[in-house]
DNA sequence: ATAATAAATGTAACGATTACAAATATTATA
DNA sequence: TATAATATTTGTAATCGTTACATTTATTAT
């Protein structure tokens, strides 16, 4: 999967209509997140990142992101106890964590149809669906 | 809910057919979290566990959750980036997260359904549906 | 009983994340 | 354009969950 260039003008439109100031780090973040698609931890963003923004600190992903998740453009998942992971690709998917490569596809799955059946009462706000297993590459 | 007593034999039983040896340690906490299903953390069971075995360590809790995992008899679920929770409760079902009292509710959910419209080629061997909102009770 | 093995303990190390104060950049105001 | 006010970024230190490891204790086999 070739990464899908975006336009600086696309991604500081984003960030003004969800209200973040399209700072260099955010627009250089969610570049990133939206045209590599790898649901990256941290520290892969920040070793990407540093070698076009050679001043960016590690806290300075970590508050960036945090900004982005805020005002909604980033979701955070965790497939693995320690790793955190961001994406910024918003339709309806689950996420898949191939064990052997450690690489976390995305796939095809109608969010929203799930929990009318769950707890009776309750309001849900956030899903994911999560699989593990081998991914076709690895399962060969 | 009320916490339904477990049997030491169940226990012992349970923990001789995974080939796991039911040392003191692994009977309490399969026993916790079969008696509990409150999806705790590990501190959660070695604060509540201690009062009964007031030797017992955190990293004994580590080690037992962690042969019992390996045994196939827990397993991990992380809705929190940072806190990791275990469950010992094997039907399918699905987690859900109340965002205002942080409690972990289980509910049914046919999880073998999911996968098949996955990636194609690949082999599922874990998975999980979560579900963040309001439980019942903060819902009002 | 004794030796061999497994489990539990406690301390130290580790790594991801957060807190915080200082420095830098941006925006608003005069 | 200067200046003040505010927001962002940086870097270091602290925190917290987890893991590593060596020692002690318990269990099993001889």
């Amino acid at each position: 999967m070739k990464a899908q260039a975006i336009s600086n003008e696309y991604l500081t439109e984003a960030l003004r209509g969800a209200e973040v100031r399209p700072s260099t780090a955010r627009v250089h973040v969610l570049k990133y997140l939206l045209e590599q698609r790898n649901h990256p931890t941290i520290d892969q963003i920040y070793r990407a990142l540093r070698e076009t923004l050679p001043s960016l600190s590690r806290t300075s992903v970590y508050n960036t992101v945090g900004a982005l998740q805020q005002a909604g453009l980033v979701r955070a998942l965790t497939m693995e106890g320690n790793e955190m992971r961001y994406d910024a690709f918003t339709e309806d998917h689950g996420h898949f964590k191939c064990e052997r490569c450690g690489a976390i596809l995305d796939f095809d799955a109608d969010l929203s149809a799930i929990g009318a059946a769950g707890i009776k009462g309750s309001v849900v706000t956030k899903r994911d669906v999560l699989l593990w297993g081998l991914c076709p590459a690895c399962a060969k």
